[in-house]
DNA sequence: TCTGGGGTCCTAGGACCC
DNA sequence: TCTGGGGTCCTAGGACCC
C-alpha cells in the first residue's frame, strides 16, 4: 500500500469550499479487526458472518475477495468459491470498541461528523476554513493516524457533497482485477470536471438509494445511466418510483445532494432479529422464542436510557415472505415482561401456515422517562375484551410493578456480567425468586439469548 | 447460490379531528 | 342529511444502507 495519496488529475489540494465533505470508509472492517487480533490469519482468506446453511458474509478480507467472496453473499456460496475460507462468527463488542477509537480520531479533526454504521463517517470540513486546513492534507493525515494508531486501512473521499464524497471514497480503495489485488489511491478528491465525467459514465445502480428493485423499475423505463435520469421528467418518474425517490434521483443526476452532515442523530428504533438454524413450528414455539427477544430489546432500551411506545414483531416464513404487527401504547415500556406481553399478543394475531425462520422484536416511538411517568399513572381503564388491549394493560402493570426488580437485576448484571442472572421474564415465568437463581447462572452462563 | 442483523426512510390507506 | 379537505396518528409493507 502506498504511503501517500494519489490525487485527481489536477494533483492539487482544493480549498474547503471546493471540497467541504469528507467520507471515510474502513477497509474490510470486521475481517481486519479479526486479523489484527489473530496475526496467524494474515494473508489468509477471512470472512466474518454466519457459518450455517442460512448464514451470510458480513465482511470479507481482501484476500477472500480475490476469490469473489463479497458482503451479503450466502456463506455456502462463499465456501464454494473459496474452500479455504476462514469463517468467523463475529465479536461485535470488539468492533464497537475499534469503532469508538475510529470516531475519536475523526473527532480530533472536526466535531462535525456523522457515523454510518461502525465503519464509515461523513465529516463537514467547513468549520475548519478559518484554520487554513486543506482537505487533502487533512485526509492524508487522518488516514495516517488510522493506520498508525489503529493499524487499520481506509479510503477517504472528498467532494462538494455527500454524493461525491462517498463515490470518491469508493474509488480510493483497493480493488480486485482478474483475481489480483490492485492498491487504490487512498484519497480521492472529486473536482468539478471529474463530477461531470463521473455522472456521464455511471450506471444508476451506483447511486445511493438505488438497489435491485429500483434499478429494475428504471431499466423498464429505459433509464440505465445516470445521464438518462438528468433528462427525465420528475413527475413522470414519481409515478413509478414515488415522489421522494424521484426528486432524489433527479437531483443526484444533476450532481446535487442537499443532505447535511448531521452530528447528533438520535436512534429511532431498537430491535433484535434472529434467523433460526431450524425453523420454528407454530405459535407456541414462536412465543417462547419471543421472550428472549423481548429481554434483549428491553435491556438495550434501558442501556440507552429509552422507553418505547411502539412494539413491532416481524415473522419471516420459510418461503421468505414476512408479516409484521405493531402496536403503539399510550405509555412507554422498557421492561422485558411488558415488552413480551405486547409481543405475544401481536404474535397471536398472525396465522402460522408455514414454519418460521426469522423472528424480530423492535421498539420505537421513544419518549422521555419523565413524560412516561405521567402516562403510566394516569387513569386505570377497566378490563377489556380485546386481547391486544388487555396485553397493553398487563404490560403497563408489569412496567410499574417490575420496576424495582428490574433495577436490581440491572445492577447485578453491571457488576457481575450480563449472564449473572436470568432475565426478569424467565424468572417471572418460572415463579422463582431472583436471589436463589443467581448462583446457578453465574457459574453456568447460558448465552443463547446473547446479542451477537 | 439463495439470501443476517443492525438500522433508516418512504408510501398508502384508514381513523379521527377540525 | 350529506358532504369537503387538511392535518395527524397509526399500521403494514417495501426498499435500501452498512
Amino acid at each position: 500500500m502506498r504511503p501517500f495519496a494519489a490525487l485527481n488529475s489536477l494533483s492539487e489540494d482544493p480549498s474547503v469550499d471546493e471540497a467541504p465533505i469528507l467520507h471515510v470508509d474502513l477497509d474490510a472492517f470486521f475481517a481486519s479487526v479479526e486479523i489484527l487480533d489473530d496475526p496467524t490469519l494474515a494473508g489468509r482468506p477471512v470472512a466474518v458472518g454466519g457459518g450455517g446453511d442460512r448464514g451470510v458474509v458480513a465482511s470479507a478480507s481482501y484476500e477472500a475477495r480475490r476469490y469473489g467472496v463479497r458482503s451479503a453473499m450466502p456463506s455456502v456460496v462463499a465456501f464454494r468459491l473459496c474452500p479455504d475460507l476462514v469463517m468467523l462468527p463475529g465479536r461485535f463488542d470488539r468492533y464497537e470498541s475499534y469503532s469508538r477509537e475510529f470516531h475519536r480520531l475523526v473527532r480530533d479533526l472536526t466535531p462535525d461528523f456523522e457515523p454510518l454504521g461502525l465503519d464509515e463517517v461523513f465529516a463537514d470540513l467547513r468549520s475548519l476554513r478559518r484554520l487554513g486546513v486543506r482537505p487533502v492534507a487533512a485526509a492524508v493525515a487522518l488516514r495516517a493516524r488510522i493506520r498508525g494508531e489503529l493499524r487499520l486501512e481506509c479510503g477517504v473521499g472528498l467532494g462538494r457533497n455527500k454524493l461525491f464524497a462517498k463515490l470518491a471514497s469508493k474509488r480510493s480503495k483497493p480493488r480486485v482485477e482478474a483475481g489480483r489485488l490492485v492498491a487504490g489511491p487512498g484519497v480521492v478528491w472529486v473536482s468539478g470536471e471529474l463530477e461531470t465525467q463521473w455522472l456521464d459514465e455511471m450506471g444508476v445502480r451506483s447511486l445511493w438509494g438505488v438497489g435491485p428493485a429500483t434499478a429494475a423499475k428504471l431499466e423498464k423505463l429505459g433509464l440505465n445511466r445516470v445521464r438518462d435520469l438528468a433528462k427525465v421528467d420528475e413527475h413522470t418518474l414519481a409515478g413509478h418510483v414515488g415522489a421522494a425517490m424521484a426528486a432524489t434521483l433527479v437531483a443526484y443526476a444533476h450532481g446535487e445532494d442537499l443532505r447535511e452532515v448531521v452530528t447528533d442523530r438520535p436512534a429511532k428504533s431498537i430491535g433484535h432479529d434472529q434467523t433460526f438454524a431450524r425453523s420454528l413450528t407454530g405459535l407456541s414455539e414462536v412465543v417462547v422464542a419471543s421472550r428472549a427477544h423481548a429481554a434483549v430489546v428491553a435491556r438495550a432500551l434501558r442501556s440507552h436510557d429509552r422507553v418505547a411506545r411502539t412494539i413491532t414483531v416481524i415473522v419471516r416464513f420459510d418461503d421468505l415472505t414476512s408479516v409484521s404487527r405493531s402496536q403503539t401504547l399510550s405509555f412507554g415500556v422498557d421492561d422485558e415482561v411488558a415488552v413480551a406481553a405486547v409481543a405475544e399478543a401481536l404474535l397471536s394475531s398472525i396465522e402460522y401456515r408455514q414454519c418460521v425462520r426469522l423472528l424480530a422484536v423492535h421498539a420505537s416511538t421513544f419518549l422521555e422517562r419523565s413524560e412516561n411517568q405521567m402516562q403510566l399513572t394516569f387513569g386505570l381503564e377497566a378490563e377489556s375484551s380485546d386481547p391486544r388491549e388487555r396485553a397493553a394493560l398487563v404490560s403497563r402493570d408489569r412496567q410499574i410493578s417490575h420496576g424495582a426488580l428490574r433495577d436490581a437485576v440491572d445492577e447485578v448484571r453491571q457488576r457481575f456480567g450480563r449472564t449473572a442472572v436470568a432475565t426478569a421474564a424467565e424468572l417471572h415465568e418460572s415463579g422463582i425468586d431472583v436471589v436463589t437463581q443467581r448462583g446457578r447462572h453465574a457459574f453456568g452462563p447460558d448465552t443463547k439469548d446473547e446479542p451477537r
